[in-house]
DNA sequence: CTCTTGCTTAACTACATCGTTATTTAGTCA
DNA sequence: TGACTAAATAACGATGTAGTTAAGCAAGAG
């Protein structure tokens, strides 16, 4: 049986913590088709410049995304599409939840109505 | 290419969310070989009674563990290990990560004293 | 040089969450 | 019923982080 130790953990979670957020994965979510400047990344996402520039430099130091400039640009990509996959995981363990309050509510009313 | 909706992201940067606190990490790496109850976990983390509690409570609230009684007490286990597939692919990330630094470091180093 | 543009950073407010202590609830046994 | 144990919840203080506005910085155009 593998275990993690405490230092691993912590890092870990810090990781979690990076996507966490909402706008974040907003972000990574456009950066999916291409490489884009802020600016397009504000626009794609009608959000604040300042605040997407900050979302950006908290991917950047977890090394979820690079950055290049060009010109006055600063240009963000994703490094690791592997990040997909994590998100994947996410979605289908969700699902299976989700289908599984379902199937209980179902059973509710199946036997509500039997009654 | 496959692209995520908002709620989706919502949900999934909230799941994150709970796996982003080192304590429930670690909780979750005590139950990973056995069921067991509030007081195992407590006592194998030297922990708070009333924190764990919390921690425990949100993760059943995430669906992440599952929850009978037994007598007076409350014994918790995971509902499915491949939770820890993806602290895995996390570690991989990291490790990848580290290795690319440390790279980095040495390269610099080797500039260094070449000069 | 200076103006503009694109981006980053600082400062601030609002809100969420962790950990702790104290209290409450639920099951067990005398 | 009353005492005891295990766990859950409430209340609180401390800390962290998202979002906004405003200021600062760097690269190019004129």
């Amino acid at each position: 049986m593998k275990t993690f130790s405490e230092a691993v953990l912590i890092q870990v979670a810090a990781y979690f913590q990076v996507l966490a957020e909402p706008m974040r994965l907003k972000i990574l979510n456009v950066l999916r088709s291409s490489d884009r400047t802020v600016g397009q990344v504000v626009e794609a996402l009608q959000g604040n410049q300042a605040n997407v520039s900050k979302h950006l430099r908290i991917l950047l130091d977890a090394g979820i995304v690079s950055r290049r400039t060009e010109g006055t640009s600063a240009i963000y990509g994703i490094t690791d599409p592997a990040i997909f996959d994590l998100c994947e995981m996410v979605c289908d363990r969700l699902a299976t939840r989700i289908e599984a309050q379902n199937m209980f509510r179902a059973s509710l009313t199946r036997r509500k109505t039997n009654v």
